[in-house]
DNA sequence: CTCGATTAGTAGCGATCCTAAACTAAACGT
DNA sequence: ACGTTTAGTTTAGGATCGCTACTAATCGAG
């Protein structure tokens, strides 16, 4: 007997609507995806679709601001064919960034250039949330206003050292600002106000791991499936599986810094458990082991070759290996990323890191394990904040489209 | 400029086809999963498309053996619908286990009912790949004789304990049967000659998951995020990730029992890595930890309160618990699911094993972790198989109608 | 310089699949 | 008996894509 209290909000059957919605957006990617401006039928051979629905579809996105038409180029037999790409001075984002230290603030388009940008050094923890956000307001809200009478901003996105829910509105905890339970845009006014943008919050190192994803907000690199280790003030981490940030449940997945290496012993984490990875490779953990009070004195007792500098990254690296291990070993992945000050210290620390990972990881002697390691890049987060706004307008160009018509 | 070199398999654009291909699946799907039998009017208002629409699709569905109409039955007011169910001694698959002592074959209709089953206990590892997948060739093929007329099996699945490749073709390594490389189709020429079956091989503990997954080929259970663990040999387990099986870049994912738990110190592994979860929680383990010799002394000596057995008992529960919590950082999922001799030691198990999970799981605060147990079924593994020999089918029935038609 | 070959892009027609709306069918209750 | 309600079917119309034929633009051979 049917159930009439099942009243789902109906699943999603599709209609020929979303035949072009979805071919749309598989024009948009394989435009803004590609190495080289691509023609028409460059496009429609990749997608398999004929001329003319590619034809039809570009013209869509030409004239929605999407993309834009280059000057002919002559191939070695034929018809010139029409390269198109990323419209400049077209559709843009915001991508916003709050840290202990910094709030920052950044406009980038399609094809991922930053536009515009703003910076600066405050002690967020000082001013608490409403004041901080407020400033951001302020800041990004100036930056826009900076901006050519062309360019059209279409959603924003701020990325926050926290547990964020989700749906992406709530900061569930953040224990580098103190801040618990915040709802950022509800301290955005002055800047949402008005505006119909989507707008959303993330965890910082998945933001920036969007950034080692793809060159452009389209351009997925080769390395589709990799976990992010960055060393900051604590160690944050984020897992790309098969080009897909995997969020976890709550989005609260690729907690990397608290599986626990050192059992039995280990110290007392800020989390409360013992043995976290974070206390053995945390900066604050390295330090306090070796023995010195900052990253340069550590750097310099290591090119001295000092016992106990050498002995604490050893040991640094090996606990790195046995949590990247289960991690490698969980997930099967091809790539670590290590960034921060894991990049910083890599020489010392990637050799035995390498060497503990051949040892326990099962699939090793199979498939190389690459490991590989990004410069700091204090504008990386806001970059990948604007990359995360964009990101649902290049899935669904059509919505867009038909919404501004 | 363009490249000419690039000349990808064609990505995918949609075309009108493939709307109904879609479509197709999603009315399979509503059918299949719901608790009680639907009409027609039921799967149109649950997808969101017209009445017309599925009933069209639904009788494309009951014509091709997919589903059955049953009596109509009355509601409160208006013309009784008429009960769609999946066709009995309509489209099957068959699945099929290899283990270290026996193997299995099942045949499985879309409802998930058992159609017909057969195990032998055989030294699988005395006898070598050819003789043992030549027995299952057999054993298959008499089931296969003995079903009525109107039966139709369309694909099979075999399940093994092993690191089987991604394209689900080649057992890299199964280090309990001894086999390296094997090709199963190929010993298997007798029961796939002549059939144009999908036949794909993966491993034994993924295929168990999927049971738990699904009450039915396709009905998905509450648990839609959740990591299985089974004490059998070894340790086995397998991830679920809104209720897709998370396989990783090779297939070789989700290997739990090779996560460093003990460091420093920790026995060797039969893998080479030393502190691995499998020293400490697997059957072996346990027993030569606790001075005993089966799980029937060990259970005996925990129910009189033995302070050997105890003490080892809350050690590895406390090991388990941080691969899990490693687990549970890294992939926030929702639930837990123990199994093999981990189930039968659940009393003194799990009492411990909350207590480190929530003590090391970052978001325990926020949310409760479910721990549960199954017992053992020795038949879980084949049926398990078998409905991933049904899930192309399910996947895609439009493919089959067509083809069939 | 002209013309053929080749490739890019466009236009019209037909096929497929969906929606909408009208229709028929089957039950209940007054 | 008849209206109401809900299930299922039929028919007409709309959106999208493929197919085929067309035009456009370039190169190179004669």
């Amino acid at each position: 007997m049917p159930d009439p209290l099942r009243q789902r909000p109906r699943a999603a059957g599709s209609t020929p609507a979303s035949i072009r919605f979805s071919n749309i957006a598989l024009v948009l990617k394989a435009v803004l995806g590609a190495d080289n401006p691509v023609s028409r039928a460059d496009v429609a051979a990749e997608l398999g679709l004929t001329r003319s629905t590619v034809s039809r579809l570009v013209d869509e996105l030409v004239s929605g601001g999407f993309l834009a038409e280059g000057t002919p180029v002559s191939g070695p037999r034929g018809r010139p064919g029409v390269p198109l790409t990323a419209a400049p001075n077209g559709l843009m984002a915001l991508g916003m960034e709050v840290n202990a230290d910094r709030i920052s603030a950044m406009v980038v388009d399609l094809a991922g250039t930053v536009v515009a940008m703003h910076t600066s050094q405050v002690d967020v923890i000082g001013l608490g949330p409403d004041r901080a956000l407020g400033m951001l307001s302020e800041a990004s809200s100036s930056l826009l206003e900076g901006l050519g009478p062309e360019a059209h901003v279409v959603g924003a996105h701020l990325a926050i050292p926290a547990l964020v829910d989700r749906a992406g509105t709530t900061v569930v905890r953040a224990p580098n600002l103190g801040w618990d339970g915040v709802k950022p845009a509800s301290h955005l006014g002055a800047l949402l106000q008005g505006r119909d943008w989507p707008f959303r919050v993330s965890n910082d190192v998945d933001c920036s791991a969007l950034t080692l994803l793809h060159d452009s907000p389209l351009h997925v690199r080769d390395r589709g499936s990799f976990i992010y280790v960055t060393g900051e003030v604590g160690i944050g981490s984020s897992v790309v599986i098969d080009g897909r940030q995997m969020t976890g449940r709550h989005g609260w997945a690729s907690e990397l810094g608290h599986v626990c290496v050192v059992s039995p012993g280990g110290h007392r984490c800020g989390c409360g458990a013992t043995g976290c990875l974070e206390t053995v490779v945390g900066l604050r953990g390295i330090l306090s082991e070796s023995g010195t009070t900052s990253i340069e004195s550590l750097t310099t007792a290591l090119e001295g070759g000092e016992a106990r500098a050498t002995r604490t990254l050893d040991l640094a690296a090996r606990a790195l290996g046995r949590a990247l291990g289960a991690a490698l070993n969980l997930l099967d992945l091809e790539q670590v990323v290590l960034g921060g000050h894991l990049d910083t210290l890599s020489p010392w620390l990637l050799p035995p890191l390498r060497d503990e990972l051949e040892a326990r990881v099962m699939w090793s002697p199979y498939e190389t394990i690459d490991v590989a390691t990004v410069e700091h890049d204090p504008t990386r987060t806001a970059l990948g904040a604007a990359y995360a706004a964009l990101g649902p307008m290049i899935a669904n160009p059509a919505a867009w489209l038909d919404r501004s018509h």
